[in-house]
DNA sequence: CGTATTTGACCGGCGC
DNA sequence: GCGCCGGTCAAATACG
């Protein structure tokens, strides 16, 4: 089976998204009169993002909850997932359910009978090759993990790390390929979540974020304590439900399942009210043409184009 | 002092 | 086989 993300890759390659995908009057449209705008992704697999045409790709809707509803309902007992994505998940359970590193591994890893062959040699020795292994098993169980349904959302945002109602812990930053920003790597504070997100800006406009989330919370937002009137916004106090926008819908976007499109506002760090507007892009965003993360989340948009 | 971030090193996958 | 790249780890550092 190939590889996903290189699959992606590959459809990439040679296409300039900013020159034959940009839907210049929505997109133009959008971030013109808004202070902030978004576009979701939703990496759903090759068949169904071929059979969405372009204007759904913006999946504007009526009723559109925020990404962390989304991600509540994109459980399988909720909402029928696409049976690619579904299966996916049933195929990395431990990514949810197991701590990254579980304690286990490391244990294991140090009784390795290869170390007690090797006694004569030195004790910092033994060590290194110790923490060798814990690492080796830690990156196998992490990419069995590289499964999980992923979400990407487009933001035009000046903060990079934008909140989202959950609490996040930085573990890696990269710099991209192609791309002058670097992507961050964030991972779900709570022990027993796994979810992780990545955000990178796009090299063509600084000014949007890309953040993908990858993995579900198995628990609720730690910073959102429940609001019985809020079933769309994250009842957080960062979250302002007042100050949100929705986006007109067109008949053809009907046909999306409602949690195809999220949007929220929120207060940014500098205090300022900011209205986000999250569209959702089942294969492709129309703004991005770098060769970054979009692009292993992006792949059948660009096939056609070249 | 506990927690979060930074950052260099490391590994596996993949293309050539 | 080698090099590139994405992703992760973990020690060092910063911060409240």
């Amino acid at each position: 089976m190939i590889n996903k993300q290189t699959y992606m890759e590959r459809q990439l390659e040679g296409v300039r998204m900013e020159d034959s995908i940009r839907p210049s009057s929505l997109s133009d449209h959008f971030l013109a009169n808004n202070q902030f705008s978004a576009g979701m992704l939703d990496l759903y697999t090759e068949s169904e993002k071929s059979s969405l045409g372009f204007t759904e790709l913006l999946g504007l809707q009526d009723f559109a909850p925020s990404i962390f509803d989304i991600f509540q309902v994109s459980a399988p007992s909720t909402v029928p997932l696409p049976p690619t994505q579904t299966s996916a998940v049933s195929e990395s359970p431990e990514g949810f359910n197991q701590p990254a590193t579980p304690n286990s591994s490391s244990i294991s890893s140090a009784s390795s009978g290869a170390h007690n062959d090797e006694q004569s040699r030195p004790a910092e020795e033994d060590e290194e090759q110790q923490k060798v292994k814990k690492r080796l098993k830690a990156k196998k169980t992490s990419q069995k993990r590289q499964k999980e349904p992923r979400f990407a959302f487009m933001t035009k945002s000046e903060v990079d790390h934008l909140e989202d109602g959950y609490r996040w812990r930085k573990y890696g930053q990269k710099a991209v390929k192609n791309s002058p920003f670097p992507r961050s790597y964030y991972r779900c504070t709570n022990a027993a979540c796994n979810v992780k997100k990545r955000v990178e800006r796009c090299y063509n406009d600084p000014s949007i974020v890309v953040t993908t989330y990858e993995g579900k919370h198995t628990h609720l937002s730690p910073v959102m304590p429940p609001r019985p009137d809020s079933s769309v916004l994250p009842p957080t106090g960062a979250f302002d439900p007042a100050a949100v926008q929705v986006p007109r819908q067109n008949s053809q976007f009907s046909n999306l399942p409602p949690l195809n499109c999220g949007y929220f506002s929120y207060m940014n760090p500098g205090g300022v009210s900011v209205n986000e507007r999250r569209f959702y892009f089942p294969a492709a965003p129309p703004l991005l043409g770098d060769h970054g993360l979009l692009q292993d989340v992006l792949p059948s948009l660009t096939k056609n184009e070249g």
